[in-house]
DNA sequence: ACAAGAATGTAGCCAAGGCTTTAAAAATAC
DNA sequence: GTATTTTTAAAGCCTTGGCTACATTCTTGT
């Protein structure tokens, strides 16, 4: 064992990967309702909070509380007892949301995942995927496709 | 816009799904400090609360509750004032997690991400990898090295 | 028109996972 | 052997994101 001090082979920027994944995690949810928000009112023509909290599989009074976030954020409005909507900006996210995810699912079935399991794992997966990945995860799918 | 309640095409395990993605959530964080113990003892012999605190970019107090849930999940041992070591289980876990890291690493890499953003990435996607998905990353990555 | 049922809102509880501040114990330095 | 510094612990606060229970408001059926 080496208790030695000096040998401290630890990237140094091992913190940062963790305070980031963290920050990643903070913005998941909203990212998922407000997907959720913006598919509800695609299909349905609105997003009531009933809806939203059976799709999301939580309860009414949680479903709430995310859209009172959302609202907060400035992603989207609402008023009592009427549906939810998105700001621009939330439906912004919420495009961006939804083509991560396809490109996400897209990738795990491209390099072998059951498109079942791509859904379900792609859900937790998509908050975590940078810009950069992004990329690299489109390129790919572009030089598969051409090959 | 269709109000229509008959037309309802979202897939009805949808709930299931965050669900889970949920839960994966909450097993991520006993996962992050099992594999850090685990990676201190190896090399320094022992993983004291400062080390840990200080890797993972949070405060003492904070790394000294997550110890002690750890502890309550059986996960993790430690006596007032010494190092903190893994259990049998815990130790078990952080092996799969760390086998789990490297792969996910390697696959991000085969697909072009720059390997700092694989990293990066990695630390929040690993705890979203089913284990149906790690094993087509592997199949993924054994058939491109025998290519 | 109004009663019943469904949807929404509000209040309050809980655990997790951060934080700061304060206290005690251990290790070290003199 | 004592004093200082470092490490750990303890207490208490905050936000998030779940929950249940209860109150209110809409909507609908008759």
């Amino acid at each position: 064992m080496t208790k030695d001090p000096e040998d401290n082979d630890a990237p140094p920027n091992q913190p940062e990967r963790f305070q980031q994944a963290r920050a990643a995690q903070a913005m998941a949810i909203l990212e998922d309702y407000a997907e959720m928000i913006s598919d509800l009112i695609e299909e349905m023509g609105e997003a009531r909070i009933t809806d939203i909290a059976s799709r999301m599989g939580v309860t009414h009074p949680t479903a709430t509380k995310a859209v009172a976030r959302l609202k907060r954020e400035g992603l989207a409005v609402s008023r009592p007892y009427r549906g939810v909507f998105l700001t621009d900006e939330g439906a912004d996210l919420a495009e961006r949301v939804r083509a991560r995810h396809r490109t996400v699912v897209d990738l795990l079935v491209a390099v072998g995942v059951p498109p079942e399991t791509a859904e379900m794992d792609a859900e937790g997966l998509e908050h975590h995927v940078s810009e950069t990945t992004l990329k690299a995860f489109e390129r790919y799918l572009d030089a598969a496709a051409a090959k």
